[in-house]
DNA sequence: GTCTATACTCCGATAGAC
DNA sequence: GTCTATCGGAGTATAGAC
């Protein structure tokens, strides 16, 4: 490794530590109440660094969300490329606890937004994808020939987002283990 | 009336007035982001009122919940007093289109405090008569001989979480009734 | 009205890569 | 020597609790 990309790595790094410090820190204490110096302390850069880097706070936002959403994303894509119905139902129903507990601090961090400011709350609420999300689910449930496709997705997506919920404040993995497999039991079609 | 009595009248008045123009814009903008200065403008009081009353801003979240929490009682109470256990499930699935949509203010301020900074979480979850809450439940399902009365109370208030998190992002009531009505449906045994 | 917290700015200095 | 990422600290403006 040369040095000039010793160099590189040493500014993505800061950069990259002050993202998952931030994001820490935003899913832990909420964003209102986190300030730019306490990331900035935790993080061990100075201030000025966060703002060379991301202009503003909500660009430091941005940035955490942008970089959150990718794995919601590939995720989204492995359900895609599921062939069987049911299993597609599944890997909804597993979602919470797969991908949101790779992620919980960006998860939560998302779901905390939506309690923000109305503009915060607008700007996140990434509608594009959830609705994509939502038609395979629907697109799901009728190919399993079920009667009302529309509101058995509108269940179930309530359903995944309790469970979210659910691993905010609870730190049993078995008991929720336990509550899935019990759910998808209720999907056997 | 003597002035005497209309003085306290006002006084209280005042007050009420206070508590009920907090709830409406904590509820609305957040906790976090509802100054006390705009409260006061709002509430047509002196800021300083708010401090007198309150004692500080804590304070008045305080006393806004501590109102609130009477509501959820008196259903609750409602729900102990119904004999069959169907029917005290039925009520369950009803409480957030019937007691939150009485007191959606109340309730999206509860849910959002989960969100603000974890000693305002935790001083507000109510564990005491959510436990009871659950009891209730247990003990309904295995009054209809379920298999699993804890797993089921667990993935209906699960539902019930739910449903509270769709009224505040969604003004179609008749979407939630059908809704609520399709799950109800799920509970025919 | 007071005082503190906080987002954000500015700039001189430094260290390491060319 | 120059460039660049970063530091560190002084400083401003404003909002918000009290």
């Amino acid at each position: 490794m040369s040095d000039y990309s010793l160099l590189i790595l040493s500014m993505t790094l800061k950069k990259d530590n002050i993202i998952s410090v931030a994001l820490e820190l935003f899913a832990k204490h909420g964003y209102a109440n986190t300030s730019t110096s306490k990331i900035s302390k935790q993080a061990g850069v100075s201030e000025g660094l966060i703002f060379r880097h991301f202009v503003n706070k909500e660009g430091l936002l941005d940035a955490i969300v942008s970089v959150g959403t990718e794995s919601f994303e590939a995720y989204f894509e492995k359900m895609k490329n599921e062939s069987s119905a049911k299993q597609r139902i599944f890997l909804a129903i597993d979602f919470p606890l797969s991908i949101m507990n790779e992620n919980k601090d960006y998860w939560n961090l998302v779901t905390s937004l939506k309690y923000q400011s109305p503009e915060i709350s607008k700007k996140y609420h990434n509608s594009e994808i959830f609705n994509q999300f939502e038609e395979l689910l629907i697109s799901s449930f009728t190919a399993l020939g079920l009667e009302s496709p529309e509101l058995e997705t509108k269940y179930l997506i309530l359903t995944i987002t309790g469970l979210s919920g659910l691993l905010k404040q609870n730190d049993n993995q078995e008991e929720i283990k336990e509550l899935i497999n019990f759910i998808k039991n209720k999907y056997q079609y």
